[in-house]
RNA sequence: GCGGGCGUAGCUCAGUCGGUUAGAGCGCGAGAUUGUGGCUCUCGAGGUCGCCGGUUCGAUCCCGGUCGCUCGCCCCA
């Protein structure tokens, strides 16, 4: 035998089943984005790879090491997309929506990005993702993380969620506040771990984050981001808050809360849960204000968040089958040529017909069954030659003869 | 990229202290029931025991490698 292709270490595929779960978790986010208006869109899968190491940081994970890149055959650098934020900003500048500020968009779909799979992480895995670009006010933080909430609670998951916040203060707190850090971190040099060595070149703030026992020790005393905030970075933290506060969102505020990609400012946000391991992160967000600019484009506010589809509709678990379908079981010569043409008048009455073609009528009916049938509608030489069919409610195991509108008549008015 | 665990039927898993025909449940197919599904009973199909190599008279079992999955680290959704 020859042997059997497998799908590339890190994709998964989506049988019906899950579709369904991830269908599930992308139409409720669309359908809670859209009340709050924002307006759904999408961009390439693909982009010139300068898009994400512009905006990411060249000392990003996801840019140093987890980005597929691959030059076409133009020559150009092209890098599947980690993430939707660079994308969508990207797509701002493009096509000049600057004049529509603020732009309030929902978007969905692949992204990529070579790490080690685990439980909730994989290769190929998919995002919704929200942005709102144009508003710099906190009032619009608040909005942001109120669709999240919102998405989070019709799926169900609220109770399994927690939100953590943390403010990283404008790029003059925050700059400010990396040099302390550094400073700090420096003179505890030879007790830090040598992955949290390796931070203090390039993230110190993930320091504050680091899981090695020694560092957190040293982490106790380090100095806390807030002390570095100006005035102006304070009052607009105070201001996220107190709108959570007024919509009843509950949060915790996280100090050691940093964001691995070096464009965030402001509010940095995650809706973590307990229930998937090492995967905290279900939604992860947070305030982008220096972006755009860092693309080449106006100075311009932004905010948003991406959330993990594989992780959601894991938590969420089952979706039920939105509408049992009926079955047509034509039973013999005459009637099987009929069949096609009334099921296909019943689809077109909005019913879902499955139409039973193959076997003895037990055997399908027991397709019928299988498929979730609620009715069969049995069809034989002799009925059709009365204009009548057999309406059988394979629940009870009731039927009644009547004529196919009839049927299709009550089938309607049971929904 | 680093470390641990695991790969036996479509699925969930037994099993062989290394020995001839590798099992169960579920699922699938046929029949009991030639115009009636679910329940029951009978029968059946389906496996190079992940792959390659080594040790051995003999390997699904032991060893090495490899691929895949999984858990954790890094990092992230």
């Amino acid at each position: 035998m020859v042997s059997q292709p497998q799908p590339v270490r890190g994709t998964h595929d989506l049988l019906p089943d899950d579709f369904r779960r991830h269908a599930h978790v992308v139409g409720v986010s669309r359908h809670v984005a859209a009340r709050f208006g924002y307006a759904e869109m999408a961009t390439p899968i693909f982009e010139v790879t300068e898009v994400f190491a512009r905006t990411m940081g060249e000392t990003s994970d996801v840019v140093s090491k987890e980005m597929y890149s691959f030059t076409d055959k133009g020559g150009e650098a092209i890098t599947l997309r980690p993430e939707y934020t660079a994308g969508i900003c990207r797509a701002f500048i493009s096509n000049g929506l600057m004049q529509n500020v603020p732009v309030k968009v929902f978007a969905h779909g692949p992204m990529f990005r070579y790490e080690r799979p685990q439980k909730g992480r994989q290769r190929q895995f998919h995002q919704i993702d929200i942005e709102a670009i144009g508003a710099a006010e906190p009032a619009c933080d608040v909005e942001i993380i109120a669709v999240g909430h919102e998405i989070l609670r019709e799926l169900g998951l609220i109770d399994k969620a927690t939100l953590e916040l943390n403010s990283l203060g404008d790029p003059e707190s925050r700059a400010h506040y990396r040099q302390v850090l550094v400073d700090y971190f420096t003179g505890h040099k030879d007790k830090l771990s040598k992955d949290s060595l390796e931070r203090l070149g390039r993230n110190p703030l993930r320091i504050l984050d680091s899981k090695d026992e020694g560092d957190r020790k040293i982490v106790a005393n380090a100095p806390l981001l807030e002390e570095s905030f100006n005035q102006a970075a304070r009052d607009f933290f105070a201001d996220v808050r107190r709108g959570l506060d007024a919509l009843g969102i509950a949060y915790h505020v996280n100090p050691r809360l940093v964001r691995g990609l070096d464009y965030y400012t402001h509010t940095a946000f995650e809706f973590t849960t307990t229930h998937l391991g090492a995967q905290g992160a279900l939604i992860a967000g947070g305030r982008y204000d220096g972006l755009i600019e860092q693309l080449g484009g106006p100075p311009t506010p932004g905010i948003g968040w991406a959330g993990g589809i594989e992780r959601l509709a894991m938590l969420a678990g089952d979706v039920a089958v939105a509408v049992r379908p009926v079955a047509l079981v034509p039973i013999g010569e005459a009637a099987e040529q009929a069949a096609p043409v009334m099921a296909l008048k019943l689809r077109r009455a909005g019913l879902v017909v499955e139409l039973a073609y193959k076997g003895k009528v037990g055997q399908r009916m027991k397709r019928a069954d299988r498929a979730g049938a609620s009715h069969a509608i049995l069809v034989g030489d002799d009925e059709l030659k009365a204009g009548e069919v057999t309406l059988r409610d394979l629940k009870d195991g009731s039927q009644e003869k009547l004529s196919l509108d009839a049927a299709l008549a009550k089938l309607k008015a049971r929904g």
